[in-house]
DNA sequence: CTGTGTGCAAAACGTTTGCATGCCT
DNA sequence: AGGCATGCAAACGTTTTGCACACAG
């Protein structure tokens, strides 16, 4: 995502209006690395934000989807995930705690699809999700069977 | 996932009873390349089996998860989708029909986190999405800015 | 002043659960 | 015969929608 300056920039020159409430959820959403769900930022806008409700966070996430200038991540089954950082990179998840780590490293080298595919399919992006466990959770379970 | 009665031996093994509505959602995954959701097969298999309820194939679904014998795939944020194809592929979607095509390549080689994360993260799998158009479509969208 | 954005409540959607009945072993 | 599996209906959590009011432009 751009900076709330630059995105705020980027709506009003599309005629979008600037509410309180949407610079709120932008100012939530610059630099957070936290890989927040809808429920995670209305949670975190209301202390500040008390009246803000949940239709303004879904419509402000959906708007800025559509702008491209958040992602929506592909990486939790039970609710959908917004990362505003639009640098290449993917994700690590711990099986265990549900942590999201980020993995900056260029792995589109090498990563061009077979030939019978390539004939098929354009690839505009793609995405890599890496699972296992946080060192965290591995050194906690020390044992157990269940 | 194994074969059909391959699984019937494996969860007969474990205890598990071989019902008629499990042999179908077994029969209806193998060999199945459609990524199909729960509703998808639900729809597929009340053609034969009209009795055949959702929870039973939630509940069937769910055991072949926990055995290993299907994966549950991470590239619909609508619904969970599954796939019968254990062996290492990934998965290329198309933006503007959906469609899932299956990728396969080894691409594990040079796909390692980078020097921070690998002592915090321990790897097990990975699955990487492609997103893009499949020809079809790019095709058929012969010209629109909308 | 106009119309987009907000907030509430209700609905929709995929999935899970509780429970009585059925049927595999 | 016993107990796990089934199927129904209700509950659940997430997301969407309809609508009256508010407020940014």
């Amino acid at each position: 995502m751009k900076s709330v300056q630059q995105i705020v920039a980027v709506l009003k020159e599309k005629g979008y209006k600037i509410t309180p409430q949407r610079l709120a959820i932008f100012e939530a959403l610059e630099g957070n690395t936290s890989h927040p769900s809808a429920e995670q930022l209305f949670i975190a806008l209301r202390k500040k934000h008390p009246t803000i409700s949940f239709t303004t966070v879904y419509n402000t996430l959906q708007t800025l989807k559509d702008l491209g200038e958040i992602r929506e991540l592909a990486i939790d089954p039970e609710r959908r995930r917004y990362d505003p950082d639009l640098s290449s990179h993917h994700h690590a998840i711990c099986s265990e705690c549900g942590a999201i780590f980020d993995v900056y490293a260029n792995f589109s080298h090498g990563l061009t699809l077979p030939e019978e595919l390539k004939n098929s399919f354009i690839v505009k992006d793609f995405e890599i999700n890496f699972y296992g466990r946080c060192t965290n959770c591995s050194s906690s379970e020390t044992s157990h069977e269940v």
